[in-house]
Order: C-alpha cells, then structure tokens, then sequence
DNA sequence: TTTAATTCAGATATTTTTATCCGAATTAAA
DNA sequence: TTTAATTCGGATAAAAATATCTGAATTAAA
C-alpha cells in the first residue's frame, strides 16, 4: 500500500500538526521519537516536503518544524500524491497502465470502487483536524510493540 | 499497493487460467509476452506459487504451467497474500503496527471500511471465473501503451 | 561575540526488490 | 536413442527504497 517512507511522512506531518500551535517549531528529535522512526530519514522526508510548501522549516537552535493554519488545509491524500505519487488512488487493481475507463482490466469496476473509497479517506482526513485537538485527545502515533 | 511481483502474479495466474482447458500447458514465453513482464522474472514468481499448490507445472518439452478445477478455486486474494502477505487487507493506514480495534489510529474506522472494500473485491474474483470465459471473452493482459 | 543546537545538502551505505544468468534435470517427439 | 525445448535451482546482478554520515549554514540565547 503506502511506502515506508510515505509512513513516516504521514505520521510526521500528523504529530506536527498536533504541536504547531502558535508559531510553536516542533524538533525533528522529538517527532522521530514520538513516531518511532529514523530521525534521519524523517529529517530528509520534511525537507522535501517543506521545498514543495507542505510545512514550514527553519534552521538554528530552537529551530524546527512548523504546519501554517494554511499548510494544515492538506489533506493526508495531498501528502501521498506528494511522495508516493497517484498509483494507489489511480491505479489499475491488476497494475496494467492500459486499464481504463474505456478498456477495463477484469476487475476494473468493482477495485474503482475500493480505490475511490480510500480516497475518500485519505483525502477526508486534514491535518487541519489534529491541529485544533485539545491536548487530551492528541493521538498515538508510536509503535507501542 | 500491489508489489510487481504480485501484479505478474495475477496476471499470469489469470493468463493460465484462460488457457488451462484439457490439461494443456501453457508455456512460460507464451505468458511472459501475453502480460508483458520479464519472462525469467516470472518464471520464478510461479515456480514459488506452484510450490505453494496454487497451480502445477511440468518440466520438458511442451512442459508448462497449468491450473486445474481444483486450484482455480483460489482467489486473486489468496495469490496476493501468498506474495505481499496480508499487510494490504490487515494492515493500520497509516502504517502503525499497534492500530487495533482496540487502540485505534486516527483513520482507523474509515480506513477498515475501504481496506475491506479491497478485499471483497480481490477475494470474490476466482481464477475458476477466467477458466470458464468463452474465446471471445479472453480479456486483455498485455501493456497496451 | 561566542556557543550550542538545530536544519540543510550532498554523498555514501545498506537492504530489499526486481531481474538475469547458467547449467542441470526432465520430457515428448522424431 | 537422440534431440530440442522446456522448467528448476542456485547464484549473481541491477535497480530502487531505506537509512546513515559528515560538514556547512543558520539561529537564538548566554
């Protein structure tokens, strides 16, 4: 389904969006603790989604990451297209690039159904919504095993 | 979503079954072209599926593949969790190995109705289904563009 | 101004996935 | 019995995904 790195991405982009309150920059040691994942690699994920405008970064001590009221309009769909690209919302359930509309592969119409209905989810869920969680309600985003 | 692997699977599980009438083989460069995939690739994708008894091969000349009455009771389902594993149909969507029921991530609930809708669809396809179309309804495998 | 902590950038390393090579074993037909 | 065509098995190769290293640039606080 997802990549690993569109994992962490998620993850990543969902805990920031949970502590990026009031210009709040959020560090990059702490969101990979808080997401159990390489604080490296995370590192190198938002730094390609701040280039493409998904977050705010900045540099030097007490430096972080940051998601704008603005930025936390995308949805968790916008974030998969960005690293994982459209195949799992677009794609044939056979994996054949000619399936269509117009020439259906042999499940076409039913796996349309399925795809759409993760679209739907993904693309339904804002990081906007995270934001504005009181403190009490922010999720668990670490494996806890 | 799918792994190549899978996705040659699939199609070449369907392929053999459109042409596992009378137990005739079918042979492995027929195949290869008819789904456009690396035939060698391929080759070993089956020989591990027919180890697992989800169809049967013989060697020599003429030799090929086959899947009899019995083994095309088997679901497209069933052929990716023999290849992915059950990660696509179980797995958290966003990635969380301790999402459950019980300790849900935040996309938890909408996310299992999709998952679920995947499943149907893969689970409900049988390869018995493309062994019994007719000529004329052999539907196409091969990369078109 | 110095210092300590941070992200950034580019290179490198590791692991996994995808693909190929090659010779052995097998088989049916000639 | 010979031959040609096929799958099998194990090794290897290539490509892609995942992860780390290192030093530079930046920044806020002391």
């Amino acid at each position: 389904m997802l990549s690993k790195t569109c994992e962490y991405a998620l993850r990543a982009m969902i805990y920031i969006a949970q502590h990026s309150k009031g210009g709040n920059m959020v560090n990059l040691k702490a969101i990979a603790e808080s997401i159990s994942s390489p604080q490296l690699f995370v590192g190198k994920i938002l730094q390609g989604l701040s280039k493409q405008g998904y977050l705010q970064s900045s540099k030097g001590r007490y430096g972080g990451f940051y998601i704008s009221d603005k930025e936390a309009k995308h949805s968790l769909a916008d974030i998969i297209s960005a690293i994982d690209g459209d195949k799992m919302f677009k794609g044939c359930g056979l994996g054949l690039p000619s399936c269509s509309e117009h020439n259906p592969c042999p499940i076409h119409n039913q796996y349309k159904k399925a795809r759409e209905l993760l679209y739907q989810t993904y693309s339904q869920t804002t990081l906007e919504q995270f934001k504005t969680l009181e403190p009490d309600q922010v999720l668990l985003l670490k494996r806890t095993i």
